[in-house]
Parts: C-alpha cells; sequence; structure tokens
DNA sequence: GTCTATATTTTGATAGAC
DNA sequence: GTCTATCAAAATATAGAC
C-alpha cells in the first residue's frame, strides 16, 4: 500500500505546471490565460498541460481547489487553538493575511473568483469556503453568548475582514505602478498597517458597547440585527 | 452653442453597446467579454461596435473612464458639504455604497482592474482614483487636526471602506448562488448591514482613543505610525 | 513522459454595398 | 448609420512518433 516511492517519480513537469498556471491565471484571469504560455512559463511542451490535466479548466479547478483548501485547513487549525473570542479573531484575521502573504497568487484569484460569480467553483471547492464561514460563525457565536461581542451577520464581518486583506495584497502592483500618481500623502503601506486596521475595525464594530461608554460626536446607531441564527435548521 | 437638439440625434446604437459592453465586461472581464456578445446584447450589428469605437480595448476604457469619474465626482461633491469629519466618513461610504448600487456593473469591473494590475487604466482614469483618494486624505487630515482621528494612512483607509462594499455587491450572485450550502446562519444580508458595519468598523477604529477608556480584554496595541504625511513633497 | 506537427474553433477586426 | 461577408490571427486541443 505504499503508493509511491519516496520521492516522487518526477516533481517536475505537473508540479511546474501548476505553479505556472497559478501565476498565469492570477495575472490574467481564466479567460486572459493563455495555454501556451502557461507550458512557456512552466518551460514544458504544451502537449503535457494536456498530458496532466484534461484542460485549462479542469487545471484551473485544481488550483482553485488547493488554494482554497489550504486556507480552509489553516483557518481549522487556528479555531483548535481556542482562547477568548477577541483573540481568536485576531488570530482569524493574522491567518488569512499570513496565508495571502505566503501565496501570491492566491488574493487575485480569490478576487476573480467573486467578480466572476463563482463560475468555477464546485461543490468541492464551496465545501471550504463555507468551512472558512463556519470557523467565523462559531467565534462570533462564542463572543457574543459570552456578551462581548454583540450579534452580527458572520458574512458582513468576513467580507469586513477578507476583502480588504485581499485588496492590499491584490494592489501591490496597481500601488507601484501608480505610485508616482498617489503622492506622498500615502506612498507605501506596510502589510502590518492593513493587519492592524482591520484588527483594531473590525473588534471595535464588534466589541458590544458598554453602557455608560459613549462615542464622542454622536451616539453608536444600533445595528441592523440579524435573526438570532437559530431560525432555521 | 447650443450644440444638439433637446433630444440628441439618436440615443440608441452607441448608448446601447455601451451598456450592453458594461454588463458584459463585468461579467466576464475584459478578455472573457466577447466582441459577438456585446454586439447581440445591445441588438445592434458587430460592425457597428467598430464604428463607434476604435477597437475592444477602446470600448472598454470608455466605459472605465466613466465610471470611475461619475464616482470620483460624487465624492468631490459630497466633500463640498462640509460638516464634522465623522459624519463626512459616513457621506464618503454611503456615497461609495449608493454608487455600486446604482450601477451594478461597476464592482466587478473595478474589483477586476485591482487584479488586473492596472492593465487598462490610462492617466485619465487614474487621476479620477487619485482625486477620490485625496478627497478621504483631506477629510482623514481634518479629523485628525481636529483631534478626533488618530494619524493614519488614507490608503489603508480607503481599502478598509470600498473593498467590503465592492465585495458585497460584486458578490451577489456567488452568494446566491451557493445560498443552500451557506445555510441558514448567514444567508441574505442586507446592503444596510454592510454599510453600517463598514461605518461602523472605519470610524471606531480611526476616534483616537480617549485617554481614559479602555477596550474590554486587552489595551489597544499602537498602530504603526505612518509618517506625518508632510515629509516629502 | 516528452515532443512535433496539425486539426479545429473562436475571435477581433475590416471591406465594401446600401 | 447599418448590414453581409469574410479574413487573418490566436488559441484550445489532439494525433502519433519517440
Amino acid at each position: 500500500m505504499v503508493s509511491q516511492p519516496v520521492r516522487p517519480p518526477d516533481a517536475s513537469s505537473r508540479d511546474r505546471l501548476l505553479a505556472a498556471a497559478a501565476g498565469e491565471f492570477a495575472a490574467r484571469g481564466f479567460d486572459g490565460a493563455k495555454v501556451d504560455r502557461i507550458a512557456r512559463r512552466a518551460r514544458v511542451n504544451k502537449a503535457m498541460l494536456y498530458y496532466h490535466f484534461t484542460n485549462k479548466a479542469a487545471l484551473y479547478r485544481e488550483i482553485l481547489a488547493d488554494l482554497f483548501r489550504s486556507i480552509a485547513a489553516a483557518v481549522v487549525a487556528g479555531r483548535q487553538k481556542g482562547g477568548p473570542p477577541d483573540a481568536q479573531i485576531r488570530r482569524f484575521i493574522r491567518t488569512i493575511a499570513a496565508e495571502t502573504a505566503a501565496r501570491p497568487h492566491v488574493p487575485p484569484i480569490w478576487i476573480r473568483e467573486i467578480a466572476e460569480g463563482g463560475r468555477h467553483l464546485d461543490a468541492a471547492i464551496v465545501s471550504e469556503l463555507v468551512s472558512i464561514l463556519r470557523v467565523l460563525a462559531a467565534i462570533l457565536d462564542e463572543g457574543r453568548r459570552d456578551g462581548t461581542f454583540r450579534p452580527v451577520h458572520p458574512l458582513v464581518i468576513q467580507m469586513g475582514i477578507v476583502a480588504p486583506l485581499l485588496f492590499f495584497a491584490a494592489s501591490a502592483e496597481v500601488r507601484e505602478r501608480f505610485q508616482q500618481f498617489i503622492h506622498a500623502e500615502s506612498a507605501e503601506v506596510s502589510r502590518e498597517a492593513i493587519v492592524d486596521h482591520v484588527e483594531r475595525a473590525t473588534l471595535s464594530a464588534l466589541i458590544a458597547p458598554k453602557p455608560s461608554t459613549r462615542s464622542p460626536s454622536r451616539p453608536p446607531r444600533r445595528a441592523h440585527q440579524p435573526r438570532p441564527a437559530h431560525a432555521r435548521r
């Protein structure tokens, strides 16, 4: 049952194709990515691509699946470390940030899938995405029962966290490209600055207001309450 | 100097092409959009597209330019209404939200441009984007001199605001498509829920902490200070 | 597993009549 | 301004030898 010798038969062509494809898909999107270019980038003959993968779409789905699988795994692992809700939120944020920083092709691809209406997502992939959301929902619920968090839509919080992180990472090229126009007032932004802001913004939006304390120039509006999350199912 | 009769000579083919193209580009991206499909959607002969526009790229740039021009205009107009910094931030957020809600093709296109590294942006378009950022920077600066806001990178705040709003709007299709998988815990989210959250999160992250008050489970970390924004230029 | 053709389809773009 | 017909390039995919 030892399926393969310790060192896989050939770590080269298939893996190189995957790496090259990830880069190409990230930079150009599914339709903009060209099979010839992927092969060339991988320094592999184009026919090899069709030897290893059914077609362009299958190759893309493989990358998508792997991408979300690993992020979901990291998030789930983080959840298991437990701790107080606000610390868990911070960990959630830093996990996403770390994953996107470690693999630069993630943000553009993720972002594009959103814009694309999830046309390339299949059930397996969606289930990974869902498990990310479920972790967050669990943390939020814990915090709510705890009394530290106000009740919120997990999806809203998800977007508040994930969107800025992805945008920041994905926009590196635009920012650099038009640095000259952005002037000094906001030239380079460090990765930590974003992560910090997302942490601060998310948490302070989540923290249930102490009955006494008031924010300076206006009393905080009541949030649109989501149904208590137990309605169905 | 009355350039044209009250009713423009023909509101049809050109405008219909623009509308159809906006939809197609939003749904498929530049490379995924097909000229034939745009023409068909506009119920116009394909040759007409090339009569009105130089080529696919020019058509796309026209849409991009118009899109950012109108958002920038709305934001600048909002700025001129003045008021206390936090109210201005709220207005900024609601302006962006309103613009994206009014024109559903905006979010996907905007998002895609980020992922694309701004490959299709020309100087004119970038200048509109910059003026949006400049408005925000001005508000933030006002708030900082005011003592109500802590010093921050405008771009960080921009992303914290714009990214979730765009994501929410652009993800409508994905969310609906996989509603079944998201379970009840976070089924539909109202547009106001997001806008509310973005307001709350942004403002509470911005508000300079009253020396006395402390957030519950951990003292707020010092932000990574940006250089005071006066260094160069 | 790898490579050289090559088949096939799709797509952006234009010529030229009306 | 509008349409038909058509071209030429690009791009996905495969056959088949090694």
